[in-house]
This record gives structure tokens, sequence and C-alpha cells, in this order.
RNA sequence: GGCGACAUCGCCAAGUGGUAAGGCAAAGGUCUGCAAAAUCUUUAUCCCCGGUUCGAAUCCGGGUGUCGCCUCCA
């Protein structure tokens, strides 16, 4: 298996830790705000990667945080008029909510950074001993002159930073570049007591102690999104090493950013998209083939037209899978032969190449296509074991049964009935003004030679 | 100013030295009263120029274009 690893920028021969065993931590949500498409990549793409390491047999223990304080919760709360700790709650609520629409898997561990504060300050105690960090009337600071190889996961330098044309205006920092580790609380503000007076953690802290806490010295992976590169996971580095000389993780791997038509999505421009917004209209599936099916280091393009044409090729995985009849062959004992390893063969060794998703995908529609041909049903099974790996066909039950009340189904069953009489009189023209009206509602027939099936379509 | 990524059919996209996967869309055939589904068939020499090589979309150099990071951000 390789993995691309941002700090030293090219693939590598995966090694976990402990043989069988891979340990992961990815930058969860600010929970201040419902998320955005936009945050929608990583965990999807997280999601797959956990899937697929226990898939090929590794026990996975996935972290992913919340961050439940920061600034922008402290402005929200302003917005909004409600305290600090409703809006976490409010939004980290929303967070678990959307996820489980998008179909997401809960990680192992969902640390919140508030129930971390005292691990927090002993931290910064620590740096503040080994002189890594500074206090200035109550803020404290990381010094990132003391750290040897800062900037070693962006590539950045120091003086490069300096040069920068936008250097923040603060002259309590030693060097610009410092970030804040405790930050004194204003009036009003939720505060914690330390030994530097109330206040709270800066957000770098937070995944240092809580990865620590809970995968332990040296960590597996470390993910995120592009963004987080610098300044976040840089300066989790530069905490980590500066107290305990161990690694903070061995693979960094990072997402890339999603763009709506070509531009940053902002609120300025007025293209901004919450996931929710989008699971009105298309499911979760569709949003899910839209992000695997370009690799998860690129930027993706996310546009009106692209997830429809993603929502049309995960409808057609399903026209397949129910003409199958799935749910009846479900149980069926059947056995892998040649044909169908080399099929999962392929899956597996596009997903050991840095998890190419757009690859694995194929093999999807190559499975499907091969069971359309031949009608095995042992290809059905492989394509839902494949697919489930990549989040896809989960919760068959629900999906494929049709969800109204018996009276409803009877009903469509009776216009069905008239329907089929019309037809056998030809008298088409009633005929299909009953499929159109139908369809209309979101019933969709189709004749075939064992007679009308209906189904029902968002 | 510094650092980096990307440019493949109408759209999305895989491919990292051996002669262009796949999806969506479109067109035509089979099937069908029609439609849907299925199935068969058709559609690119890889931004431009130069170089390395027996051989390059793939490596090197130079252009052009798009985007990102350096500030909170997935």
């Amino acid at each position: 298996m390789k993995i691309y690893n941002t700090l030293i920028n090219k693939k590598e021969e995966f090694v976990p830790v402990e043989n069988g065993k891979v340990k992961m931590y990815v930058c969860g949500p600010t929970v201040y705000n419902y998320f955005h498409i936009g945050n929608a990549r990583p965990l999807i793409f997280f999601d797959v990667v956990k899937n697929f390491f226990e898939y090929i047999g590794n026990e996975v223990t996935l972290v992913r945080n919340v961050t439940d304080i920061d600034d922008k919760l402290i402005n929200r709360s302003l917005e909004e008029k409600i305290p600090v700790s409703e809006i976490a709650e409010k939004y980290t609520k929303a967070f678990f909510a959307d996820c489980k629409a998008l179909e997401i898997n809960p990680a192992d561990h969902h640390p919140r950074a508030t129930e971390y504060i005292g691990e927090m300050i002993e931290l910064i105690k620590q740096l503040e001993e080994k002189k890594y960090a500074y206090e200035v009337n109550g803020d404290v600071y990381f010094s990132v002159s003391k750290v040897e190889k800062y900037g070693k996961l962006s590539g950045k330098k120091l003086e490069d930073l300096q040069a920068g044309a936008r250097v923040e205006a603060n002259k309590q920092k030693k060097h610009p570049a410092d970030f804040t580790l405790w930050k004194r609380a204003k009036p009003n503000e939720p505060k914690w007591t330390s030994p530097w007076g109330d206040g709270r953690p800066g957000w770098h802290t937070e995944c240092v102690v809580m990865s620590r806490k809970l995968l332990g010295g040296t960590f597996d992976i470390h993910g995120g999104g592009i963004d987080l590169i610098f300044p976040h996971h840089e300066n989790e580095i530069a905490q980590a090493e500066a107290t305990n000389n161990k690694k903070l993780a061995n693979y960094w791997m990072h997402n890339g950013y999603l763009n709506i038509e070509g531009e940053k999505m902002s609120k300025s421009l007025n293209n901004f998209f919450t996931a929710r917004d989008i699971l009105k209209k298309y499911n979760a599936e569709a949003i899910r083939f839209f992000f695997l099916s370009k690799h998860y280091r690129s930027p993706i393009d996310f546009n009106e037209n692209i997830i429809k044409e993603s929502s049309q090729a995960v409808k057609n995985f399903y026209n397949t899978i129910k003409n199958a009849d799935y749910l009846t062959i479900r149980n069926n004992e059947l056995e892998y032969s040649e044909i169908h390893l080399k099929h999962k063969n392929n899956f597996t060794t596009a997903m050991n190449d840095d998890f190419n998703t757009a690859k694995a995908i194929s093999v999807l529609f190559d499975i499907t296509k091969a069971y359309n041909k031949t009608k095995d049903p042992a290809f059905i099974h492989l394509l839902i074991e494949l697919g489930n790996v990549l989040g896809f066909f989960l919760d068959l039950d629900v999906k494929l049964s049709n969800d109204l009340s018996d009276i409803s189904s009877e009903l469509i069953e009776l216009f069905i009935n008239y329907r089929n009489r019309l037809k056998k009189e030809k008298n088409w023209e009633m005929a299909d003004a009953i499929r159109n009206d139908l369809k209309k509602m979101g019933i969709v027939l189709k004749d075939t030679p064992e007679g009308t099936d209906w189904s029902i379509e968002k």
C-alpha cells in the first residue's frame, strides 16, 4: 500500500507503527455553523480510508475532533445572541446529523476541545519550561524561532514567512510567525483558569493533546484539508516534537480544495453551500460519487451539472442492483471464481495506490457490466461488497424497498392494473397519461416481459 | 515578493517511458405499442515550442493559461 505523504512530498510504502493496526487522526469541524459542501470532502474521503484499511484486515482507530471553543464560536455567539456553549451544542448536533445524512460512519472517538483544557494547560506549561513558550500580558505564544526545522511540513522558511506581504501587526510577538497557545479572555468571553490568568487555549494545541491522549506518542496517519498544512499542522508538529522529541505522525495526508464553478467558495461571492442544502436536492451517494470520482489530492470543481451526472451514474448502479433483485439473492451462498477475484484484485490494486478511488469506481462499472452480460449473481455480491468499501449501497433494505404504507402500494397496484387493461385495449394515450402522472409524483413504472415494476425515485 | 499544484474527447476523469481506462451526454442498431432498463456500435494522440529516448500524455528546458498557500479556513 502506497500513500502520498505531505511530509516528504511523494508516495511511500505504508508501514503502520503496530502491525495490523492503523491509528489515524483527522481534523474535524469547528462547530460555529452548518458545515459546507467543501467540508464534506475530508469527511467522506477519510471515511473511505478507514473502510479500506479495515477491508484489507486492519484494526483501525479513527479520531475526529470537535473544536467547540474558538474565536469563530465567540463571534457567532454575539451574532445569534446565545451563549457560546449553546452555539457549540447546536452545531455539534447538526454536524452529527449531517454526517449521518451523508452516510458517513462515525469515528471511533469524537473528542471535544473543551473536555481537554486541563491537558492543554499542562502541555503549554511544558513548553514554557522548555523555553518554547513565552507569556505576554496573559497571552502565551509559541516561539517558532526555537524550532530548528520549523516549516518542514509546508516547505516554508521562516525568512520567507517574514518577507510575506501580509504580516500580522502584533507587537507582543517576538517573531511574526509565533502562534497563540493561550489567549487571555476578554470580559464576557468563556474562560478557564490557568497559570497565566483566565483565558482559553489556542486552536493548534488541542489536536496535539487529543491525538496524544487517544492515539499515543507517534501515530500513523494525520489527515485534513490541504489548507491546514500551514499553519495548523505545522504548528501541531512544532508543539508535539518540542515536548516529547517524537514524531507526531508518520504519514500526513491532505485532500484538495473544492471550488464552486471555478471559484473559491465564499460567502461574499454568494456561492456558499452547506451540506444540508445540497442534500435537499441530491442524495448522499451522488455527493459521494462526485467526490470519489476524482483523486482526493486534486482540486475539485462543484457545479450543478456535475452533481447531476454523478446522480445519474449512481442511479445506473441501482438499476442493475434492482434488476438483480438483490434482496432475494443476498443470502445465497456464492463463491467467487477467478473472474470475480480478478475484478476484486483490480479494485484493491487501485485503492492500494494512494487511494485511487476514481479507478476503483471504474472497477465497479466493470463488474456491473459483467453482471448485465452474464446475470451471474456473484457479480452483484461483489459489487455490493466493494461498493460498501467506498461507502455506497449501504442500508439496501431501506433503499430497495418501496417505502410506502400498504394502502398506498395497493393504490399504485390498482393504477397499474387499470393501465394494463388500457394497454390491452391499445388505449396508449390513457396508458401513457397514467404513467406520466405517476412519474410526476415520483413513482416510476417500467414495463418488463414479466409485468410492470414500479419504484419511488427522488 | 516567497512557495506549490494543475492543463487528457462536449462535460467529469484514470493513466507517471511502450503506443490513450471508465462515467455522463450524444448518435445509430437490437428489444419494446411507446417509454424505461439492458445490450451492441460510433466519438481524442493528451495546452504550445524545443530536447532526451528505439519509443513520451508520461522525463528535462522554455512558454501560455488556471488555481492554491503564505491570515481564520476542509
